[in-house]
DNA sequence: ATGTCACCTGCGAGGTGA
């Protein structure tokens, strides 16, 4: 099965964006973030009318996540655990049935944490350690997840065109790098890391400046799996040609194939 | 490069977030 994510920068100036980018990629599971929309606002009704199923996790005006599936949800979880004076949403989980037992396809957009002196920077942190509870948690049930999202970490310098101008900003800063590592040394697996090692491989550039034409971009999308969903690891992609079409997302889809 | 884009309020253009 095919399963996606991506950071589509708001379903109501993306709406065609994705239902093209939909027709053609085909995945069996897209995971999208900063919908930009409260539930009510997100057109659950055009995608079921090609054939999935929809679950949201929405706000006014930022974040939001969502879940689109060619397979029924067993199970929707809404909210990352941890914090019930947390309003942001951020966090949504599905579980589904597929011919090998159960995936759980986690969808996350973490918090950007910029600038690194207001309590932004705090918060980012802080979500990542609830994170990494979840993720533990999720770890003792010993079956196959995906955690896919815009994780806003890069994780090495190999992951950012010049590592020197964001070595202040909250997607690379130590601290964070050293938190996503820890995340990753529960026992997770870079999806995209797996398959690849080339370095400057970018899901992400700036509307500014001309970052996409000089190539100016950073890796902070990712896909990481469970052991038991890295033993059905197929292959894993940046698809980055939607980045060049009009109007476009300032992230890129990347998309993995599980075997199950 | 003070560079762009999306969304909100609310009807014009500035504030917020990224």
């Amino acid at each position: 099965m095919k399963i996606a994510t991506w950071n589509i920068n708001g379903i109501k100036a993306r709406l065609e964006t994705v239902q093209t980018w939909l027709g053609s990629a085909s995945p069996d599971i897209a995971c999208f973030q900063e919908i930009k929309s409260v539930d009510e606002g997100f057109p659950a009704e055009i995608f079921e009318e090609i054939g999935y199923n929809v679950a949201v996790h929405g706000q006014k005006g930022f974040n939001g996540v969502a879940i689109l599936s060619k397979l029924p949800f067993d199970e929707v979880i809404r909210g990352l655990p941890g914090d019930p004076d947390d309003a942001q949403s951020r966090y949504i989980e599905g579980v589904f049935s597929v011919p090998s037992g159960v995936v759980r396809v986690v969808d996350i957009y973490l918090p950007n944490g910029n600038p690194t002196d207001s309590e932004k920077f705090p918060y980012k942190l802080a979500w990542m350690e609830r994170l990494k509870a979840r993720v533990k948690e999720l770890l003792s049930y010993e079956e196959p997840f995906v955690i896919a999202g815009d994780y806003n970490v890069i994780p090495t310098p190999e992951d950012v065109y010049d590592p020197a101008a964001w070595i202040s900003d909250a997607l690379f800063r130590p601290e964070t790098r050293a938190q996503y590592q820890k995340l990753v040394n529960l026992g997770l697996t870079d999806a995209f890391r797996a398959c690849h090692d080339e370095p400057h491989q970018f899901t992400f550039w700036d509307y500014q400046a001309g970052a996409w034409q000089k190539n100016h971009g950073i890796r902070i999308d990712h896909l990481l799996l469970s052991p038991q969903a890295a033993d059905r690891l197929v292959s894993c992609d940046i698809d980055a040609e939607p980045r060049g079409w009009e109007k476009p997302s300032d992230h890129v889809p990347v998309v993995m194939e599980l075997a199950v």
